[in-house]
DNA sequence: CATGGGATTGACT
DNA sequence: GTCAATCCCATGC
């Protein structure tokens, strides 16, 4: 994927990301379910403006915003929108495509369910960590590839994002509609179709 | 400088 | 269903 395919409306970037290959390390897989994360809205980290912290948000299209969670996990975001826009879209789940052993080998576990289904596990699997804060998703090493053409149609919805406390009411959560891949089921209040995703 | 709160996961009741 | 692990950093005194 190009800057230019980052360099839009946050949310249209997290629509059009579901169906695409994140890869690192010779694992990869398909993107089945992201969300979107923008400065006007408390639950963003780039919500209280620029930091240390926040640099990264705030960095080009195409960036790789990475971040430690509860101390333990790495989670990864492609960074959106023009630099003066603190916003991202953070991938959530894979649905496993190559490099399965090195994933199993990487998680500890054999379920090829299991192995990306979550933010935190997807990083573990794939070998990213935060040493791949602010790297370029366009040139690697980690990258993001485009659909391949059996996900072209893919039907997505939208729901409420997950484990956040604030600005819960936002549908900003996107998903591949009835993948046995996702971080969590979609809830009762999600299920609103969303446009084919664009071609990319 | 001390404190508290997470964009989570896995183990356990 | 509950809960601890573990660390970065924003915030407040």
């Amino acid at each position: 994927m190009r800057p230019a395919f980052y360099d839009r409306p946050v949310l249209a970037v997290a629509a059009d990301l579901i169906g695409c290959i994140l890869e690192h390390d010779g694992c990869s897989g398909v993107i089945v379910e992201t969300e979107a994360y923008h400065h006007s809205e408390a639950a963003c980290h780039a919500y209280v403006g620029l930091t240390a912290r926040t640099s990264t948000l705030f960095a080009p299209a195409g960036i790789a915003y990475v971040y430690r969670s509860y101390g333990i996990h790495a989670l990864i975001n492609a960074v959106c929108e023009p630099e003066d826009v603190g916003a991202a879209v953070l991938i959530r789940a894979l649905e496993p495509l190559t490099g399965l052993d090195a994933m199993r080998a990487r998680r500890g576990l054999q379920r090829e369910r299991d192995l990306c289904s979550g933010p935190g596990k997807l990083t573990q699997a794939l070998g990213i960590g935060l040493e791949h804060n602010a790297t370029d998703l366009t040139t690697g090493p980690v990258v993001i590839g485009s659909r391949p053409e059996r996900w072209a149609g893919v039907q997505i919805v939208s729901d409420r994002r997950i484990g956040i406390t604030r600005a819960i009411e936002l549908p900003w959560r996107f998903c591949v509609a009835g993948s046995r891949y996702l971080s969590r089921p979609v809830s009762a209040f999600g299920g609103t179709a969303v446009r084919a995703a664009a071609v990319c």
